[in-house]
DNA sequence: CACCGAACCGAAAATATCTTTCATCCGTGA
DNA sequence: TCACGGATGAAAGATATTTTCGGTTCGGTG
């Protein structure tokens, strides 16, 4: 019982507004005036009851039952004491967040640090909502795998070669693959022991999906980077790890704080790996660190 | 009602457990037991209902709204709610600065909250170490550029691929190289009025350097986004931006913080960039984002 | 020592709040 | 246009909270 609510709102403290937009699109329209209402004044929504929420957004108590479901809280009881936790910190906390918003006229210097905020914003949202279970389980089959394949398109196509050369440079056998075609030719190789690794924001991506499926029916060990946890990529991953998304903004598209997050969990894997094998890990970074030393002129001063 | 709570659990917030010593000798035994439990475990008991905390405290749910009474709640549903604040804010006060180098056996969930604050750590420091004079003349230098030669090697070659892509989706031309053959054969292709681009963290990876190098002597304005503003590129470059550099540890390579750090750059970039070409940005980011939709199977939901 | 009154206390009724069910409605795709 | 499936809210049903009310204890008193 107490571990239950320690859950509810200890977990992911924070992050209900990032929780609010991961969730977001798969909302339906009511549900998300009331996931507004709720992300835009925590400590006014938890002074409200069912009906005086369902009132304030014009829906009905269904569907803030509903929408506190879909949030992750067993009902609105409980959604509503993680809002009074939620207020209380705030108020206690920090500045909060101006505008984040990059106007067509923001100078430059203003570009910078929004730019700095909103990415350190995405860092915490996805750090508050990894469910670690799910990358402990992933990090474990990686560090056993036989080989891993990684798959991701266009800026998501970089985080699949990120993780790749991290996980060669510790020995791993790793490979990354942005051709839909040769990647699933690749995953008919796979078999169970070894894993397969989709990256995608929108979950949606067929190109990506295909492999991973084709993995997965395989027998492998899937595992699927998304923003969208519903998405149709999960129905063939044993593991989701879920990405944050934030606010994109006509200058500022999607994809540049869906990198940063796949970016951060890419690398908590790779720190998970590293950790697990460390005694073959260890040289064999330092190793590679080494080998690339003669590349480099001896710095000048 | 909004206001009363707003006083409820605004006002004396924290201050519960002297408030409960302060208001101990005007108690009655069962109300005592109450309210000690209540000052002993504000988590816990926010986890529970009237009846649960009557129940731990061998009292009736009567005594347990009277307790809160006395506390100056209208009932003990206000009561709760202030508990589940209080608990909120002790778990956040504590524990925010320990060592963030990861151990190697470190539980999972400390890597992702250590990595997390180490990369918004390179955020900051980089976001207050840009010059945004350079970056400006590096804008402005791209906006109008014929053409862009983007040179990477490595965890560099990646950040080099993310801006070049980001740059074709507003219509620019623009190249990465990751082979510095190929680099420098393009290399001599520049003139005046095109750019190139050197990505390095160590600011001494020949391979990057002999393009740029290139590129400088045809004439082409040339940028280096290097953790190491003194180093050989820079020799060849007209602007500099530099990137931060945090410490590294053993299980967390530079590479990881530098790329965090050359990402944030070369966003700045691209979204100055976006910012004055904002006519022909604006619809080129629309069209790719249209033309990508067919791409995706629609979203379960 | 028996009695009285007052305050304390908790069982259970009354009320408020939350949850579930189900019929209707709306948008969508054939 | 029609049929279908999901979205939605009204209202019934279940829980939780508050109130009521009578029993109990305790200290004082005759």
């Amino acid at each position: 019982m107490t571990q239950d609510v320690k859950e509810s709102f200890g977990g992911p403290a924070g992050s209900l507004a990032a929780k609010v937009r991961t969730l977001a699109p798969s909302m339906t329209r009511s549900m998300q005036r009331v996931a507004e209402a709720v992300a835009a004044d925590p400590a006014g929504c938890a002074a409200l009851t069912v009906t005086g929420l369902a009132a304030l957004t014009g829906t009905s108590e269904a569907t803030v039952v509903r929408t506190a479901r879909l949030l992750g809280y067993p009902g609105y009881r409980d959604l509503r004491l993680a809002l009074a936790g939620l207020a209380a910190q705030q108020q206690s906390g920090r500045a909060p967040a101006i505008t984040t918003d990059i106007a067509v006229d923001d100078p430059i210097a203003d570009v910078v640090t929004k730019l700095a905020y909103e990415e350190q914003q995405t860092l915490a949202d996805t750090a508050a909502g990894l469910d670690t279970a799910q990358l402990d389980a992933a990090v474990t089959a990686l560090a056993s795998a036989r080989r891993t394949d990684v798959y991701g398109i266009g800026a998501s196509g970089l985080v699949a070669q990120d993780l790749t050369q991290k996980l060669l440079r510790i020995g791993l056998i790793a490979h990354a693959h942005s051709d839909p075609h040769l990647a699933v030719t690749n995953a008919v190789q796979l078999r169970s022991g070894d894993v397969a690794i989709a990256i995608t924001h929108s979950g949606s991506t067929g190109d990506v999906i295909e492999p991973l499926r084709t993995a997965f029916e395989h027998g492998a060990t899937t595992v699927a980077v998304t923003g969208r946890p519903d998405s149709a990529v999960t129905q063939y991953a044993d593991l989701v790890l879920t990405t944050s998304t934030s606010r994109e903004t006509e200058l500022r598209p999607a994809a540049m704080s869906s990198r940063t997050s796949q970016l951060l969990v890419v690398d908590c894997l790779f720190v998970g790996v590293a950790q697990r094998t460390y005694e073959t890990a260890a040289p064999a970074l330092a190793a590679s660190y080494e080998a690339l030393a003669h590349r480099h002129r001896s710095a000048s001063r």
